[in-house]
DNA sequence: TCAACATTTGGCTATTTTGCCAAGCATCAA
DNA sequence: TTGATGCTTGGCAAAATAGCCAAATGTTGA
């Protein structure tokens, strides 16, 4: 494996470390329904402000959303829509894990 | 958010989790072109081969791998081939990451 | 200018993840 | 049986991640 293939890989790892989160999935497919502000998140969650803006810069960091100031509060949105057909694809993954019984 | 959704991102959480790290991408790509045995992924990179090992066991247990013995050797393969497409998702969030110069 | 609001950042501890080494388990050949 | 081979497991120290609190920043309205 050369060294360029390696940055490569870890890029795409990068990408996937920030959407492996319960709470950066969630945020993710809120965003799908359109853009968000922060305070929303908070609302929906019982999480601290600073705990979700963390996340959200996680994501914004991955290239996975974007941030858009308008007055007082930041609005977020999905950058890449495609996320979502994938996100069908891990569906897959767990319907097969729970039809195999999936012993750990 | 009721609980059963919470566990649904949970899970989802970690399949994504399992991918994301850069041997382990490495490793689903290698088994896209086909089975596997361990000691060919040992062979081809400079890793301990419990290493190799382990990871192989987190992408098992997240339900992305199946194992078989045969004889002294145990052969992977990749059990959702949806995955591979999704890569190219990936892939789009990277493109785009480095048409925005991606300031950090 | 001041105060309230929306959000981010810094700092910290607790938890999780990694990867090496050594030891353990099967399988097969001699 | 014995030893070699292929792989997994346990244990551990180092590194990365999570989430809370407190403090800092930028924006608007009074």
């Amino acid at each position: 494996m050369t060294e360029k293939e390696q940055v490569r890989f870890a890029e795409k790892a990068n990408v996937l470390k920030a959407l492996a989160h319960p709470t950066r999935l969630w945020m993710v497919e809120l965003l799908a329904g359109g853009e968000k502000c922060v305070c929303e998140f908070v609302d929906k969650i019982d999480a601290d402000f600073s705990t979700i803006s963390k996340h959200l810069s996680v994501l914004k960091k991955a290239g996975i959303v974007a941030d858009e100031k308008r007055g007082k509060q930041v609005f977020y949105t999905l950058k890449v829509p495609c996320l979502l057909n994938f996100m069908h694809c891990v569906e897959e993954v767990l319907k097969s894990n729970s039809k195999a019984g999936m012993k750990k």
